[in-house]
RNA sequence: GGGCAGUUACCAGAGUGGCCAAAUGGGGCUGACUGUAACUCAGCUGUUUUAAACUUCGGUGGUUCGAAUCCAUCACUGCCCA
């Protein structure tokens, strides 16, 4: 895998890059569509590729291994061929189940015992094990077995919490580099930064991990329950350390503010599944702001879902269509909202790019955010 | 014509003397959702902006300290028998 930067903004930490992988480049920043268990919720590969234009898409481990199953995947040819994708995919490492399933886990040191949410039978996730089922699935870029910690979680707690993330690193990447690929491509192993709120574990984190040099690194435990504010702070002290010539991840952000946010601080690569479970919901996020479709207000407004919207499906059908389909359940208003909602993140991202290439990111991302901040 | 059952909030439907502005479900309104146990969850849904109070349970009249609940009567609905 090669990073190539190609412009960074001179005013701030915004880059535009290239990340080339063996199933396709990746222009960046980019914004990657979640599919957990093998496919992006209520939208067709093919709208993902033509009309979203997803480049890179995710898939979980935790949530694979159970169903259909590792034999399965191995069978198949690996999730690229399983799910019909032959663009890159990012598989997390089940690390976010070890943080949102934690009424059904036990941490120890040899790894992370889960209860299955589906049978509730008892699984052991440990880094190495963990590595061989994402050689298994086969993505381009395998993420760390790491703890997510929780934004309120107490310093003496988080401390220990990444120690022991660190030390699960350590086995991770060795294991990751004593096994070989199944499928005939590279895979990259992208290391997790946590650390919580706080500043010193955040930079003894990273420290560590910008000296394993691997192809690109992950900055995970954000968006979990702290204030924005230190989100955003969490970043900067971060990216003042890890490498500039490797692509960084925040991982499971956010919302479109938190994107340029992020993204003005350095960041080249993001996930969430807010774009796809809150369109499932009901809520749609456009360039002038959000829309909860299940309001009023929509009932009998016939123009476009977003006039010049990134998709086709904003000018091919109405808001007072969609908020009927939102309002009898549909299918179909499931399919319309995520698929807006993706379009409108990956055009953010590529809108951003843009602005970053053309040298004018920050006054761009002031208007933005005034745009997107409106509740219409 | 005779018999029986029924009429409760937007709909369905519980409640059969005080704990009832009235269960529950649906519908509706408004929020929430950040590496997906999520087509999910929460609040509100008689009126008065809150407190508190007021007006309701087909209509009218009555019994009672007190009625959605008991009695009389009228109206309407459904089923059954002619």
């Amino acid at each position: 895998m090669q990073f190539t930067l190609q412009h960074t903004d001179l005013k701030s930490q915004a880059r535009a890059g290239l990340l080339q992988t063996d199933h396709g480049t990746i222009e960046t920043p980019i914004f990657m569509p979640v599919g957990t268990v093998g496919s992006v919720k209520a939208v067709h590969q093919r709208e993902l590729n033509d009309d979203i234009k997803a480049q890179i898409i995710l898939g979980n481990t935790y949530h694979l291994y159970l169903r259909p199953g590792i034999n399965i995947l191995e069978k198949a040819g690996g999730l690229h061929k399983f799910i019909g994708w032959d663009k890159p995919i990012l598989t997390d490492s089940g690390g976010f189940q070890v943080f949102s399933l934690s009424d059904t886990r036990k941490l120890k040191e040899e790894g992370v015992t889960f209860r299955s949410h589906i049978d509730g039978s008892k699984h052991l996730f440990t880094p190495e094990n963990v590595v061989d089922i994402e050689r298994s699935i086969g993505a381009d870029i395998i993420m760390a077995l790491d703890e997510c910690t929780p934004g309120d979680a107490e310093y003496n707690y988080a401390k220990k919490s990444l120690e022991l993330t660190l030390r699960w690193l350590d086995r991770g990447v060795k294991h990751f580099r004593e096994t070989e690929p199944k499928y005939g491509y590279n895979q990259s192993y992208f290391p997790i930064v946590q650390g919580c709120v706080y500043p010193d574990l955040r930079k003894k984190s990273a420290e560590i991990i910008a000296e394993l040099d691997m192809d690109g690194n992950a900055i995970g435990g954000l968006a979990v329950g702290e204030p924005a504010e230190k989100m955003y702070e969490m970043i900067e002290v971060v990216n003042e350390i890890l490498p500039k010539n490797k692509p960084r991840y925040l991982m499971g952000v956010g919302t479109p503010e938190n994107l340029l946010e992020a993204i003005e601080r350095g960041v080249d690569m993001f996930d969430c599944v807010m774009p796809t479970r809150n369109g499932r919901n009901g809520m749609l996020f456009t360039k002038n702001g959000t829309m909860n479709m299940r309001n009023l207000k929509w009932a009998d407004d016939f123009s476009p879902i977003e006039e010049d919207g990134a998709s086709y499906v904003d000018t091919a059908y109405s808001k007072a269509y969609l908020r009927h389909l939102t309002m009898t359940g549909e299918l179909l208003g499931l399919q319309i909202a995520s698929i807006h909602n993706l379009a409108f993140y990956l055009w953010l991202t590529k809108e951003a790019r843009k602005h970053i290439i053309e040298g004018n990111f920050s006054s761009w991302k002031i208007n933005m955010l005034k745009q997107i901040s409106n509740r219409l």
